[in-house]
DNA sequence: TAGCGTTTGAAACAACTGTTTACTTGACAC
DNA sequence: GTGTCAAGTAAACAGTTGTTTCAAACGCTA
């Protein structure tokens, strides 16, 4: 069983391979000679291209950063005027999309594996990527609620933060528990726009929680 | 170094090291050594009160369950006239106590281990013991909420574990962006607190989301 | 074509993996 | 004592691990 990646740089070759089965199984529970049979190369290519199996490791966590789509979407930058529960309606659908069916499935696999017990690479991405967006997030709620105390302010961000990652995280128990038809049945827009809506509400923005008009997008 | 864990029953005393070698290192990570090591016995050990590595690790996470402190409380039957809003406090804050700081820290961890890829052994534990809990939350939500259709039900139900799971499961990530004294000011009581307010709030039941009254109990 | 640095290949390496073996110990019944 | 059985140990097992070796093949300039 070879070549089931691009045929292309033998480097990148690598870090297709590698990135697939260190998502799927982990850094102990992969071997160096599965990642370079589904790359088509020698066992010895890893250590010609990337030294050892560890430095490969950080490079395909780096690497899947990359390919998920530019995984978590830059902060971005609103004009000043904009309102601040408009902002947080762009920020939690951009954040929504971009941990919804991302380019590449084991990308994002790979990097919630770093986030639940973050080495050196995922602790990289966090604070280069994460973070920003985190501080933004926290920048809209507070001008969204002013009067809340830093504590609060935190435990809000975290509470958007929290909606949104579920459905990524633990998408297998939340299969096992309500059945996997019913999790398809949610898509990112209804999901987006549920959290966007819930939250608002919560806050005492926006028009209450209520039914839905439809089920259409 | 041995004898770390308690003198009693051999079969307990390996339980309790591979709980804690597992949930550090995952299933791959741990050697039956080390477990034995910690244990203070013999290799062979395993293989004669389990069988194999597989059937010890199965083992371990069913007694993590156990440990850690009847880890998810069975869900409780409430009084038929009780207020659907008062029955969702009572949901969060048990569950919000029974998530932060249990008994023992390696058996939540093992767990949360499991719930990111079940295996067999996770899976038991979801539809024995996390199944009937998020039946029990929709019922409550479906009370609250009558006019809902479906999947707004399983959404708003999904908002609410998504809270409260964010904290156990993305500790590690949140104390590197906002550090640990932060996350460590947020204390069981105000996160519970919050999350009730928070979602009453976005539900339209309770009074809106506001400053709190002081950081006190 | 020759020369040279880079890349690949098959085989071997030592270390470590889970598992099994053969043997010893201790306790109890007869 | 003898026999029986559970429990534990040291040693060895066969297989796999990550890594290295070294020669062959390649791409290139002259």
């Amino acid at each position: 069983m070879t070549a089931i990646v691009s045929q292309t740089d033998p480097r990148q070759r690598l870090l297709e391979a590698a990135e697939g089965v260190f998502a799927r199984k982990g850094f102990d529970g992969a071997t160096v000679r599965e990642i370079c049979d589904r790359a088509g190369m020698n066992v010895a290519a890893i250590n010609y291209h990337f030294g050892d199996k560890e430095r490969l490791y950080i490079e395909a966590v780096k690497f899947a950063h990359i390919c998920s789509g530019k995984g978590v979407s830059p902060p971005p930058d609103f004009p000043a005027d904009m309102p601040p529960a408009d902002k947080l309606r762009h920020l939690i659908r951009g954040m929504a999309e971009s941990m919804h069916v991302p380019v590449r499935p084991a990308s994002m696999q790979l990097l919630m594996r770093e986030m639940a017990h973050p080495s050196a690479a995922g602790q990289a991405v966090v604070t280069e990527f994460i973070q920003p967006m985190a501080f933004c997030l926290r920048a809209v709620v507070r001008e969204l609620m002013p009067g809340l105390d830093e504590n609060q302010m935190y435990m809000v961000g975290l509470s958007v933060i929290g909606q949104l990652l579920f459905y990524r995280q633990n998408r297998p128990v939340t299969e096992l528990i309500f059945g996997r038809a019913v999790m398809d049945a949610l898509t990112v827009d209804m999901v987006a726009d549920h959290i966007t809506r819930f939250t608002l509400a919560a806050l005492g923005h926006g028009e209450p929680y209520r039914m839905n008009g439809g089920g259409a997008t």
